[in-house]
DNA sequence: GACGATTGACTGGTATGGAAGTATGGCATA
DNA sequence: TATGCCATACTTCCATACCAGTCAATCGTC
């Protein structure tokens, strides 16, 4: 969605201009160091530019945008560091949270997780990136949720953000298949009791998740800051 | 500091507030669930709404306070999920962490873990809560650093925000004894080479950090939300 | 005295204008 | 032709005014 429509009941005006906004930075739609200004924004919205500056103070307190006086406000550049510390935080949780689903296991989750998996082969097979990625940040959660720790994925969800907007920049280069077989190695480990078997799935799943970072860095330098 | 002294040069006025509050609020002078209003602090500061609003947005946004339409702004109250989360997060990310440290062990560290331990048995000699606190932090910064991912130490320091509220709030409830002897096991099992008693005695001391949590919750209940 | 309606004070949300700083383009001069 | 200066347009930051909603106090009626 590239345009905005304003309406005047329900959620403030900055709240909707936040909205948009921030669903286009997430989607790559507003790439990395992209100038914005609160004037072309409130007259694309119609609307004044108070509640678009509001909007920007909240995208710049996310660290999706940076506001410089005088000059405009650009689309933040992915982090590098920031994407690499939310990795090894998600695999340090992430491989706790297994070993608690796999000390109390509930084989109603395994079927559940087995759809899941044949909803993300589906996905991948239509390309459907959109879809794919709200799946797998279905199949952790369901983890999360399962370990009885869904608060925790809330948090690990904010921490991916900067991940998830590289996912959509560069939607080609991340292999489904392969993260589909690593799930199903998961959920494989879950179902043989192998509490030590699925803490290393996962931790294998969530270090190679990043193992094509340093070649996308590579193909577009102008989207990334350490 | 109770009171705010704006200056016309530096920083922005909207982040001069922001500071302030934000200060306020984090050692626990500004209660949770008390109420300020735009025009009040716009008075005590000597400017207009505006940059007062901006510094309401920005904390707002980082779960410092909520914003309710027509009423006023509230100083948000201690999440018990959040601090349960954030728990729960560090003693994962840490006990990974401290594996690091011992696989590559740099014995000057020791010395320097050492004398924290003395700064930080001085500060509790004297009663100095908030001089613990940053040692407290100084010493798990110290960790991160040693295993290469200092990065790390931001988000974790991020999300303790809710935890050092609380530890202001409730400053005498603390042993700050049995804190400093879990980081001496922790040190000691460094010096010893034992990587699995180094992460055992970290996962203990996080995990014992929050057992007055539910006390805390009982006698002061109006601070709290689930 | 109790209850309901009205009024005024207060609140956050939005619109508009002015100030200060930055960048760019045009013009004059060497 | 190149360089420097000035004017203009643009930007964010802050101040002020207006609007709609909320709440408490007061007044009128039963």
């Amino acid at each position: 969605m590239d345009h905005i429509n304003i309406v005047t009941s329900g959620n403030s005006t900055a709240q909707q201009v936040y909205d948009w906004l921030h669903g286009r930075i997430l989607r790559g739609e507003l790439e990395p160091g992209a100038r914005l200004s609160e004037t072309e924004i409130a007259g694309q919205a119609g609307v004044s530019r108070q509640p678009v500056r509001e909007a920007f103070i909240r995208l710049t307190a996310t660290g999706l945008t940076e506001v410089r006086p005088q000059r405009g406000t650009f689309i933040g550049r992915i982090s590098i560091n920031a994407v690499l510390s939310a990795r090894l935080i998600r695999e340090a949780v992430e491989s706790d949270l297994i070993r608690m689903v796999s000390a109390n296991l509930d084989y109603e989750l395994l079927a559940r997780l087995d759809r899941q998996l044949a909803a993300q082969r589906e996905a991948s097979e239509r390309q459907d990136v959109e879809a794919f990625i709200t799946l797998d940040d279905q199949f952790h959660h369901s983890l999360a949720v399962a370990a009885g720790h869904g608060d925790v994925w809330d948090v690990l969800e904010g921490l991916k953000s900067q991940m998830n907007r590289l996912r959509h920049i560069t939607a080609r280069i991340f292999d489904h298949q392969k993260l589909i077989e690593q799930h199903g190695a998961i959920v494989q480990a879950l179902r043989e009791g192998d509490a030590d078997g699925a803490e290393q799935a996962m931790r294998l799943h969530l270090r190679e998740v990043l193992n094509d970072l340093p070649e996308i860095a590579r193909s577009k330098p102008e989207f990334f800051t350490k």
